[in-house]
DNA sequence: ACTCCAATGTTATATCATAACATCTCTTGC
DNA sequence: GCAAGAGATGTTATGATATAACATTGGAGT
């Protein structure tokens, strides 16, 4: 879909910024990450993020408001559907696609006469290794 | 999940707007259109929606920042997983759910031992009257 | 009437996102 | 080399969404 430019330097720093972290970031806290790289205004961050959100190089997820790095910037071009598993905890996401669940409901767009443009897919719990941590009584909250 | 209460006022009149509503509304819409009933202030509209989405009575869609009522109040309790597809055009939402979808899913979370609190399943796209309307071409955007 | 509790009202503020316009920095053609 | 154009960047201001904190009200049960 997009003719795979060069990444600026803003880009590149968003970029490695949310590629380094464990969890998503808000683009506030990509601002502070940055501000000894001259970054000064939210708009140099969400310029970046616009630019890096149409290669697919990275996702937005709006349950969080928030924005992770694409865990496989070479397969999908913003084309294929992409579900995200958030841990409610740790905050780490897992990024999967399933042929079968795209099929299924290809069949209810197909139906319904529904032209798909985009998607989004995000389940929000807890990961193993947290509710191992946790014990098996499980957080109050 | 919830002990079925009775609405109170401020909740009956947000479930009356957005039910009358075609389109999800947002917040401040909400506010918006409930000024003649007393409404001053956002609060007041995100704490009867508060209490409505709790009981499943309003869902929320993260992509559009909006909320709309429920379409089938009855069945579902917060629990199963629901599917929106939402018209860019027209702004109408369709809800829907597919068991085959839900047990894939579920095959997933449980090969990774991911346990699911809430989903968020939101699509995108052109519903059939509108592109009817707009042409077997499509729209420019 | 009194007490308690939930709902409500009100003000202020936090958080997320974009509009509008000035400036810089490449590249390209000359 | 240098002017012109295009894209990227910087900067200020503002719009849109959501919540914190605390005062007030109103009804159920006694």
């Amino acid at each position: 879909m997009s003719p795979k430019r060069a990444l600026t330097r803003n880009q590149a720093l968003v970029l490695q910024t949310l590629t380094a972290s464990e969890e998503p970031l808000s683009a506030y806290a990509i601002l502070d990450r940055l501000r000894d790289d001259g970054f000064r205004a939210p708009l140099q961050v969400y310029r970046a993020l616009d630019a890096l959100l149409q290669t697919g190089l990275v996702h937005r997820l709006d349950s969080l408001k928030a924005f992770v790095a694409c865990a496989h910037p070479h397969e999908h071009a913003d084309e294929a559907m992409v579900a995200f598993a958030i841990c409610e905890s740790c905050g780490r996401v897992w990024e999967f696609s399933d042929s079968k669940i795209e099929d299924r409901f290809a069949a209810w767009a197909a139906a319904e006469d529904f032209v798909t443009k985009t998607t989004t897919f995000e389940i929000s719990g807890l990961c193993a290794a947290c509710r191992k941590a946790q014990g098996p009584a499980g957080p109050g909250v």
